[in-house]
RNA sequence: GGGCCGUUAACUCAGUCGGUAGAGUAUCUCCCUUUUAAGGAGAGAGUCACUGGUUCGAGUCCAGUACGGCCCA
């Protein structure tokens, strides 16, 4: 038995559960067949709604359709001899009528019938004064018993840490969470039939790493005991992917998760979703065009348009989007409050202003990274239609190709949209020699603090070695994008289980 | 990590100045053949998140803890 500190005790001993479970102890005398392995429907709740939608009255009367259906009973409206209810299953509801007239002796044992249970309906439809799809029963079968009571039926299940606790109440409850849902997984199907109309290869790489490489992140840690080695849950399939196309896949890409373990906040989540993809013989400004195809073509598949409602303001996917040069908006926003140009050369100057503009001091101390936080932190949160901010310092980007030309500048670029990163792509490091160098500086880095810098990757320097083609690569944050397409606030609210810190006593303790 | 807010019946929420714990939904009993937040009459249901403090007396005031939410870093 499991005890539930928060439940005040014995979940069994609760009275409106006991009930239920006495009804449920009546079910076998009263309802033969009752608890069965399946049931044959005839169709689903959706599809007799959507297949009689314009049938009517008349029709109906002139010819009756037979259906059997099943679906959770969402509420009894008991008129004596005359009982309505509703009944919902795959985000849709049909009204049933139940007649004492037709059974009684079933009508009568319809108390042992509680609101959340399964059951099965057959009978004839008809539409009621009000002109709503009913079902008249003929008869009707328990298919399982709902043994605690449900959330209020006006307001629904309000309290989010239940939704997102006990996110299948949140589901029964409440039919927007079930579309935002069924809108995420719209977008993922748009993506992957946009990758797939474009000759990419879904692929699927490991997500246990002996050196967690391929982004910026504190890893999660995690031990294998078969062979006894230190593992870390992936933080990016990068490094992977790209030995994919060294290895002769021009196209691939990736849907899958990534952990980082880092905080938690309205947009991050610590396990979440990225799409990352990888085109042999293009470079980064290709898959700026490309992004911009695919998610007008996302957000056209899941709205309908080119334009959504985020937050009571409209944000356009209409392709083209702005495109900032990273240098020169941040030099643009460092300007406009007063700092000299220049004065982020000096430690000094990086210390005062960014002391005064209140940037990380970690994360901005070297000129190039002080401009890149000064774009994170004064620019980029100010975005709202989508726009790409490029031109990376080679410094920040120790996975990426230098521009053709360039010694400090990188061929990479970031998505921003309602003030948020969705995307970061470049043309990728192929020079083994180079990468080696860029690792060996990252390693200095890890040394002085930055505790986010990457490890050194000698494999993938080796993959490398045997040759690399032009490549560009991307990825592109899902559950953003869901928000975005969804017009949610918070992360919490487009990934179905969200972690939250457990409350169960853990098993022993 | 910091600040603010929340936690009262299964659910949604009231609870005044510190003085016996309230409503609606759900449940149970009764009436009711076209309802749809059905309606009407009645009943049962509480570790006021937890721990401590102040007080004659705490859901209420104070401190701490837990969990959650929002904002900031």
């Amino acid at each position: 038995m499991i005890f539930y500190p928060w439940a005040g005790g014995d979940p069994l001993e609760d009275e409106l559960i006991a009930q239920r479970r006495a009804k449920l102890e009546q079910w076998s005398a009263a309802f033969p067949g009752s608890n069965p392995d399946r049931y044959e429907t005839t169709a689903s709740i959706a599809k007799v709604c959507a297949q009689h939608l314009g049938a009517s009255a008349e029709d109906l009367a002139a010819s009756p359709h037979e259906v059997r259906v099943a679906g959770r009973l969402m509420s009894l409206r008991k008129m004596g001899k005359l009982t309505f209810a509703h009944m919902a299953a795959g985000g849709a509801r049909l009204q049933v009528l139940f007649e004492r007239q037709t059974d009684e002796a079933a009508y009568g044992k319809m108390n042992l019938l509680d609101l959340g249970d399964w059951i099965g309906v057959s009978g004839t439809l008809f539409r009621t004064k009000t002109g709503e799809l009913t079902v008249r029963a003929a008869s009707f079968l328990p298919l399982r018993k709902c043994l605690r009571p449900l959330p209020e039926k006006w307001h629904g299940l309000s309290d989010v840490e239940q939704r997102y606790r006990q996110r299948h109440l949140d589901l029964i409850m409440n039919p927007e969470s079930v579309e935002r849902f069924a809108a995420r997984s719209r977008m993922t199907a748009a993506l992957r039939e946009f990758m797939s109309m474009d000759g990419y290869e879904e692929v699927e790489t490991p997500m246990l790493h002996p050196i967690a490489g391929g982004a910026a992140a504190r890893p999660f840690t995690t031990h294998h005991n078969a062979l006894d080695c230190h593992l870390f849950l992936r933080i990016a399939p990068e490094l992977y992917l790209k030995r994919l196309v060294v290895g002769g896949m021009p196209k691939v890409f990736e849907i899958n998760r990534n952990f980082r373990n880092e905080g938690i906040d309205t947009r991050h989540n610590p396990e979440f979703t990225m799409m990352e993809f990888y085109r042999a013989f293009a470079c980064a400004s290709d898959l700026m065009d490309f992004t911009e195809e695919m998610l007008a073509f996302a957000a056209r598949k899941v709205t309908g348009g080119l334009s959504v409602d985020y937050e009571g303001r409209p944000i356009s996917f209409a392709p083209p989007y702005r495109r900032l040069s990273l240098r020169d908006a941040a030099r643009a926003a460092l300007a406009e409050r007063g700092v000299p140009e220049g004065a982020w050369l000096t430690p000094e100057g990086r210390a005062e202003w960014g002391k005064t503009l209140g940037l990380s001091p970690v994360k901005s101390n070297t000129p190039e990274k002080f401009l890149v936080e000064a774009c994170d932190t004064l620019v980029t949160p100010g975005l709202w239609d989508p726009t790409f901010v490029y031109d990376y310092p080679v410094e920040v980007s120790p996975l990426s190709r230098r521009k053709p030309g360039s010694e400090d500048t990188a061929d990479r670029f970031e998505l921003f949209a309602a003030g948020m990163e969705l995307a970061n792509g470049f043309s990728e490091l192929n020079d083994p020699d180079d990468q080696r160098a860029r690792f060996v500086e990252q390693v200095r880095e890890k040394a002085g603090g930055d505790d986010e810098a990457m490890p050194y990757d000698e494999d993938y320097c080796q993959a490398l070695e045997i040759g690399l083609p032009p490549t560009a690569g991307e990825g592109l944050g899902i559950d953003r994008l869901a928000m975005l397409l969804t017009g949610t606030s918070s992360i919490r609210d487009v990934v179905l289980f969200p972690l939250l810190k457990p409350r169960t006593e853990p098993p022993g303790s």
